[in-house]
DNA sequence: CGTAAATTGTAACAAAACTACAATTAAAGT
DNA sequence: ACTTTAATTGTAGTTTTGTTACAATTTACG
């Protein structure tokens, strides 16, 4: 759990790195898929975007994009969405703890 | 140089670090500044974004943010934009460099 | 073929961002 | 006090990006 020495400490800032929400126009671009499919997708449920208040746009931090990346492999290599979304769902559960235990490890927002 | 057992590995995904790239209306929530003071202090040449392609809109990686947030920083010491500039800039070099090493040093897109 | 899953189209509207003017305020020097 | 430069701000008019809510189409499979 000890994490000095850890190169990356002087780099990374995770509040910063939280903070980095893209718009469905940018997901697009970085995934290949389009934004009218990223939506139904988000309608199904299976992907998820916060939206800040009420009448907002859609905004997706790294996780977010990283499950829809996740994804799209997986419906590439043939399963369905459902199946796929399942298989995805216990992958993310491990990254987000391993995220969330990571931004604890890096305590102070120095650069 | 040897990055194995890096507990950050199946983590961070750097190909998708670099492409999340935020609206200047997400810097000015991140960084507390005004939208217009982040287009002034651009027009200055103090610091950068990217444009896509010809009239899109300004993105900003996260080295960019980076960059504005400690500019603030040192604005909110007392010292003159210009100079704040040209100090931070050094800074980022370091900054960069470690960031593309890192980068490097995460050869897999697996999550 | 029939059914459900998956994707796509688009009109009408709303939010976010842009430029290009100009004006205002703050700091520093003489 | 006045001038000069630095720094910030205001905003109208326009463009880009994103939204919802309808429906239609395509694909997979028994």
């Amino acid at each position: 759990m000890n994490e000095k020495d850890n190169p990356l400490l002087p780099l990374m800032d995770f509040e910063l790195l939280k903070r980095l929400v893209v718009g469905i126009g940018e997901v697009s671009e970085i995934t290949g898929i389009p934004t009218r499919k990223i939506r139904y997708w988000e309608e199904k449920g299976i992907i998820q975007s916060e939206k800040e208040g009420e009448g907002a746009t859609r905004r997706y931090n790294y996780l977010n994009v990283k499950k829809i990346l996740l994804i799209q492999e997986m419906v590439e290599e043939g399963f369905t969405l459902d199946a796929a979304a399942k298989k995805v769902e216990k992958r993310m559960e491990i990254l987000n703890e391993a995220f969330r235990k990571l931004a604890n490890s890096f305590p102070n927002e120095e650069s």
